[in-house]
DNA sequence: AATTTTACTTGCAAAAATCAAGTTTTAACG
DNA sequence: CGTTAAAACTTGATTTTTGCAAGTAAAATT
């Protein structure tokens, strides 16, 4: 039987999690971390800087020139607060909206695909057992510190 | 209901995969790479560089730089195949070893924790339902393709 | 015997991460 | 109030990682 450890190292492994880059867009190249950026803001609406780089554990500085690549590529606005000058609220440009439904549409079938080799009740199990482990580690008193 | 991908996104930003560091272990700040890099390693005993660069997903030229600071950090060694000169095999030196238990250690604790916040029955079936979840993921046609 | 392929290393340039310092604005405190 | 401390970002400088291309040596193919 394989430790607990051994099931989410080969998860993490064959998800490819440890790769760089993320998905291609129609031109774009998207890494990993900018399609987390992507997620994060599209689940928020007008979020503060501080709140997204917080949610993904990515240090302010180099989070803030991301945000500033991203910018660039026009998928992503930033406007300052009203209600405090010293925050800058993020949420997507019309591009970025395009483009993280499409990465969203892509990981759906890709998961759709990997569900496929399950019957009807093991899918549901699984599905079912993803929230319970979330819910598990929210939870959790050592969980999201860097120990993995 | 939660989508598929927004139980996947939770799931590894919650594990904090992300994360550059995994572990401190001793003095030694290990990288999420290199305790990667350490359990492959563990798990076949001289094994070709190629082989464990293949496993993880990672360009072969990173991560041959990777294992030249991991023999300086006395962790790992490389010796070269008797049969086949090209080849280099590598293994944990028995520092590496012990530090690769300690990892295994802290991980499965943490996991442990996790789990505790479940009770019996949804522990097996979360268990189960990981293991089923791997197998869905090797039989696969676009697993472990940069997707994620 | 000549060519191709494989396994790995190295050089270089681009991207990303870390740490410290600096700006502006808000909050806190005597 | 007024001063000080804290929060939210940005920027600069340095180091680490990465990816691609080119290079070397050994094995496989033809």
């Amino acid at each position: 039987m394989e430790t607990k450890r051994e099931l989410f190292q080969t998860m993490v492994k064959r998800f490819g999690l440890l790769n760089r880059n993320c998905c291609e867009v129609g031109s774009l190249d998207i890494t990993m971390v900018q399609s987390q950026i992507l997620y994060e803001i599209s689940k928020r609406s007008n979020a503060p800087m501080q709140e997204v780089a917080d949610a993904l554990g990515t240090d302010i500085s180099t989070f803030s020139r991301q945000i500033q690549n991203m910018i660039k590529l026009d998928l992503i606005k930033k406007s300052p607060s009203e209600a405090d000058k010293r925050i800058y609220l993020l949420s997507l440009t019309e591009q970025g909206n395009k483009v993280a439904q499409e990465i969203q549409r892509e990981m759906e079938a890709h998961l759709d695909e990997i569900f496929s080799h399950m019957n009807e009740f093991e899918k549901e199990t699984v599905l079912r057992s993803m929230a319970l482990l979330n819910g598990a580690m929210a939870k959790s008193s050592v969980c999201c510190k860097p120990i993995f």
